[in-house]
This record gives C-alpha cells, structure tokens and sequence, in this order.
DNA sequence: GAAATCTTGACTATTTTAGTTGGGAAAGTA
DNA sequence: TACTTTCCCAACTAAAATAGTCAAGATTTC
C-alpha cells in the first residue's frame, strides 16, 4: 500500500471544502493558504478528483470548486483512490502470482490487510470527520488564528502588537 | 504508512524459517531459492532482524538462521518494524505539527488508521499464518513442485518428461 | 479586454527502492 | 594448516516514485 502526501492532500484538501460549504465555490488558493499545500500541487490533484465527479468546478473570477456530491455521501477510501494511491498492500496486486506465476506464502495475509484497509477507509464519510470535535477545532483555528498563529504561541505575545 | 518488498520479504523469510522449523540452522541461500528472493538483499534484512532478535545465527559450514523465539510469539508487526517499514500513517509521525507546528486537519484520522493496522499486525503470529490451510498448501508446493512446476503448468505436460 | 480562476502537460530535484559488489570473519572439515 | 561454507558489513548504483515547479492555455466575470 502506498499512503503518501499526495492522499493526505486530496483528503485534506476535500474536508476543508466540505467546511466551507455553502460559500459558494471555494478557490484552490484558499484551499492552498489554509492546509499549507503548493497551489499547483493541488491543482494536479483536483483534475484526478474532478474526473472521478468527487469534485465540480466553476471557472472564472467568483469561481472555484465545490464537492460533487454531499459530505455524507463521499468517503476517504474515494478521495485516496482518485489520486491513484491504491490500498492494495499485495504485491501481486489480487493476480495469485507473485512467485513462478503461482502465489507467494504471504498472499492471503496481504490481502486480508488490505481489505481491513480498504473497509476502514470506506466507511469514513467527510461528514463524519467534520463531525468530530478536534477537526472542528482545527478549522476554527484556521479560520481565525491565521498564518503565524504558531509563532505567536511559541514565542510568547510580542510587545508591539 | 510503508508496505514494500521490504517488509513482504521480511515476512516470507521469516515464515520460511518457523516452517522449517526442527530442522536445523536453515541458510540464506535456501530461503533465497524457495522464495525467490535474492541473497544479498536477504542479507541485508537479516542482519536487521538479528539485532532485533528475532533470529539466531550459525556461522561455519551446518550453519544459518532459526528463529529467535517461538513461532506463536513473533508477531507480524514487528518483523516488519524491524526492517524498518514504519506502519504509521501520519505526516508528523505522531508529533501532532505538521501545519505550522500544529496539528492539521486529518492528524487523527491517520492516526486512528495507524492503530487499526497496528492492532491488526501486531495480532498474527508466525505460527497463526503456519497453521493456514492456504499458506501449507503452498509450503507443500515449495517443497515438491520445485523451480519450474509453474511452466509445466502453464504449457502443458512436455511429452519427453 | 483585463483579471481571476480552472486546466493541462512537460519538466525536475530529491529521495526511496531494490538491489549489487566486494570485502571480511568465524567455524567446521580434511 | 588449508579450504570451504556460511554469516556479516559497508559502500555503491540503476531505476522508480515523490513532491513538487513551470509555462501555456481555456473560460468566465466585470
Ligand atoms: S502477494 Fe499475491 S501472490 Fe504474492
Ligand atoms: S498528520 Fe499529525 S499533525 Fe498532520
């Protein structure tokens, strides 16, 4: 299995949108400042959940994206196969012939990971992590804490401000 | 979360070793074959088994590897930990800073994901995967069907044989 | 028509993977 | 002792993947 920033991006970055709905179309350069994403990373990663209808675009000034469908209905194990991560943790990828075309010892434990994997993921709706209590906390912080909110916390109140 | 060949093979050889299990110290060069794995590499992974030890070795001519400790308390998890494949899912790697020293949005999803897989791995033991009707069958092949069963297979009973 | 926004494709530096190569050191066997 | 078998170790490497950047263009709004 492959988990890397790039689904942690595409899941990030599609949970802040489910945030701000009802906003009207959310830009990618919001989205970018917010989850402290490369703009043009998430670009590359909003044309992959754009073809598979997870998200819907609007262009033009006043335009951006917003979820294809509803939060309740869009689950994490989606969004991470859109960006093409796969869960498979096979190295056979389900084929049975790793080993001289026939299975390996180790096919079954794989597999059986996997689907654990799998069944997790797709049962975690993006409404279901907006309604945990920390992810609510940390988009209050983003919406108001704003750019150097950490620094601040770090090196105490400074006196000119 | 990492799962390569790295970890795989990490299984496999290890699963080799608790199979072969009363015979005597089993040699690298052994495994390599029945698994199809290279030596060196092997080695490799090996010399970082051993210093978790979870293998023994003989040196000399008679010599090789046995496992550390039983089979039913090697548990999945930690060979693969111990070729260092970390199975956690976090960008911060548990450290909650990943966004300007704080925690970001999906921190705990990852991290509840990080336990499942954790949980799951650390409750197989070498000697569960053993008793696998599915993982004998193909120990029962390793012994017998030898190098090139897979081909007659493929093509046919070749008519000088 | 200018600006904002999405859309696409090609390019790239860095890191990781899956090894290889080549040298040793210990132990048994003749 | 010489020889062979095995483990042990460190350095090197080709190929792939990652996490982007860069440049050009298409739409839409004002
Ligand atoms: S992982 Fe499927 S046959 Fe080896
Ligand atoms: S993954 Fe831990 S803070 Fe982002």
């Amino acid at each position: 299995m492959k988990l890397t920033t790039k689904g942690r991006y595409a899941v990030t970055a599609m949970l802040d949108l489910a945030l701000h709905y009802g906003e009207g179309p959310i830009t990618l350069a919001d989205i970018a400042q917010r989850q402290g994403i490369s703009l043009s990373y998430l670009e590359q990663l909003f044309s992959r959940l754009r073809r598979q209808s997870l998200v819907a675009s609007v262009r033009g000034p006043g335009g951006g994206y917003s979820l294809g469908k509803e939060a309740r209905e869009i689950f994490i194990g989606e969004v991470i196969s859109a960006v093409d991560e796969n869960m498979d943790t096979t190295k056979c990828h389900g084929a049975h012939n790793c080993q001289n075309n026939e299975r390996c010892l180790t096919h079954d434990l794989w597999s059986d990971l996997s689907n654990q994997i799998y069944t997790y993921l797709n049962n975690i709706s993006l409404q279901d992590l907006m309604d945990r209590k920390a992810v609510r906390e940390v988009a209050d912080r983003q919406e108001h804490g704003d750019v150097d909110a950490s620094l601040v916390d770090q090196l105490g109140t400074p006196a000119g401000v």
